[in-house]
RNA sequence: GGUCCUGUGGCCGAGUGGCUAGGCAGAGCUCUGCAAAAGCUUCUACACCAGUUCGAAUCUGGUCGGGACCUCCA
């Protein structure tokens, strides 16, 4: 069975090959660190950690590229040209390299909560300045963008018109056509440094009060955003990789500004596959800064948010994302990421239960139920595979979490299924569980902690022997307030697990 | 205005022609000192209208609604 992946350049599924045998070349547009987090960057750094892990699991040697972009881009193109990153840190009476620092901190941070395995190369922006100079002075050279005051901007029209004959139109990933676009493009002020107004920055002339800047061959200034991530997926991965992900917000412009540049400097599409998550909405609307809608990672793992109920812990919020697929929107809501926490417990313990499950019956009991699960077991690859359906992978589990417990608890006769298929399942929960969807359940495992508890276990039960009700309910209600469920489990012990 | 996506039961969400998606919530039962947990059973669905078809949530056309991108954006 082939992995098979929607390419949002073909707007097909394709069957995957690399371009090298045996490696994966994988980018993935990073954060800007001019801010937190928020709960819509859970999703493409979650999505693409799965994709990743799939990978890897396949056998391929992949090196995973994500950038930080640390240099900021516009806030308004052409009319103030000013930094993002440097105007806050003024605000904020930070060092620009001070606040870069600091929130790229809290995003690895955020990125080790949701147990996301970390890039291989994590490059900056601002550390690969000569790079992109390199990159933009190629392009010039080619005739493919043009100075005006120190800035440089990318020739648009002349790369549509000279690549469209080679079926590489400008626009091709967006699905958008130029001519279209130059009658629906606002009016910007300083427009007239443009040959056009669909050409964007290379590089941008630096304003005094711009704090961040280098020297180039056109003066002082910064480079445009779009060149960034062209410059070091090349330097990283090739002329031409495997895939390149992100979210959908950045299909256009930003990603189809990287295959103009780079098909120009390299002479070859850059990208393979192209791999776009959808958006986290809220009331049905992305979240976003200029929507005024976001929840931070940190307001969200706190429940510090006039929107939240309560704390969600994240890998709550990475099983709620695993839970649908990566192309479709998915909606924030309080009940939503509820049902997603109770039904990961849910899963998790059974999992626990299903690795405890110790038989020696060669023939199932219930051939058909065997016969069945076998069929499901099967599917986790199959689903996977299909452009990464975690979302019916999970659905499967759920299908098969009744029979695990049903057999842990002796509602179902212990020889129900074989040992084989027992053996097969503990395998591939695990696999698909832990070493692909990367989900763990935290527990504190404080040993003192334990003993505690199971002194309170020995009392309750003690208690239980003479009658006395009122003190067993006693630990059972005080425990449960203070988030220790005890369960009374079919065989008499007592175990216990933290709401 | 242009390009594209989308509308599934109380909530989230799979699903592209015929098969129970799944989770959470609700109801009943079993087990239990009681409860919880667990198991079993069960209710609620495919925006609307027309068409194609033996058969449509799934394809086509239209209507209405929601959204994304066209400007920084995951």
């Amino acid at each position: 069975m082939p992995l098979k992946i929607y390419n949002s350049l073909t707007r097909t599924k394709e069957i995957f090959e690399p371009l090298n045998k045996g490696y994966v070349g994988m980018y993935v547009c990073g954060p800007t660190v001019s801010g937190e987090s928020h709960l819509g960057h859970a999703r493409p750094y979650i999505t693409f950690d799965v994709v990743y892990r799939y990978l890897k699991h396949l056998g391929y040697q992949v090196r995973y590229v994500r950038n930080i972009t640390d240099a900021g881009h516009f806030e308004e193109e052409g009319r103030v040209a000013e930094d993002k990153i440097s105007t806050k840190a003024i605000l904020e009476k930070l060092e620009p390299m001070e606040l870069v620092q600091k929130y790229t901190n809290l995003f690895h941070w955020a990125m080790k909560q949701f147990n996301n395995i970390e890039p291989n190369i994590e490059p900056t922006a601002t550390g690969h300045i000569v790079e992109q100079i390199g990159m933009i002075e190629k392009i010039i050279a080619d005739g493919y963008a043009y100075v005006v005051n120190g800035s440089v901007y990318f020739d648009v029209n002349k790369y549509n018109e000279d690549f469209s004959k080679k079926g590489l139109p400008y626009g091709i990933l967006s699905g958008r056509n130029l001519e279209e676009q130059l009658d629906t493009t606002r009016d910007l002020d300083n427009q007239h440094e443009k040959r056009n107004k669909a050409d964007f920055a290379l590089w941008k002339n630096a304003p005094p009060e711009h704090i961040m800047r280098w020297q180039s061959p056109w003066g002082e200034g910064f480079p445009g955003w779009h060149i960034e991530c062209s410059a070091m997926a090349t330097k990283y991965l090739g002329t031409q990789f495997d895939i390149h992900g992100g979210g959908m917000d950045l299909q256009f412009p930003h990603h189809e500004c990287e295959i103009a540049q780079s098909t120009v400097c390299n002479h070859t599409a850059p990208v393979r596959y192209w791999m776009h998550n959808n958006m986290i909405t809220i009331n049905g609307r992305k979240m976003g800064k200029s929507y005024n809608n976001v929840i931070k990672l940190t307001e969200l793992f706190t429940g510090s948010h006039p929107l939240l109920e309560k704390a969600y812990h994240p890998m709550t919020i990475r099983f709620f994302i695993l839970q649908s697929h990566y192309r479709s929107t998915l909606d924030f809501g309080n009940e939503a990421l509820q049902a997603s926490e109770k039904a990961f417990k849910r899963l998790w313990e059974a999992y626990e239960n299903l690795q405890k499950i110790s038989i020696d019956n060669i023939e199932a009991a219930d051939v058909e139920l065997d016969k069945k699960i076998n069929k499901q077991i099967a599917e986790f690859t199959e689903f996977i595979e299909d452009d990464f359906s975690t979302a019916k992978v999970l659905a499967n589990m759920f299908e098969i979490v009744p029979v695990i417990n049903a057999i842990k608890n002796k509602q179902l006769a212990q020889n129900t299924l074989s040992k084989n298929t027992i053996a097969l399942m503990q395998q591939q929960f695990t696999l698909f569980i832990e070493e692909i969807f990367g989900l763990k359940f935290q527990e504190d495992n404080n040993e003192k902690l334990s003993d505690i508890l199971q002194l309170l276990v020995d009392i309750r039960k003690e208690a239980k022997a003479k009658k006395d009700f009122v003190t067993s309910d006693k630990i059972r209600n005080e425990l449960a307030q203070l988030g220790v469920l005890l369960k009374d489990e079919k065989d008499g012990t007592v175990s216990w697990s933290f709401i």
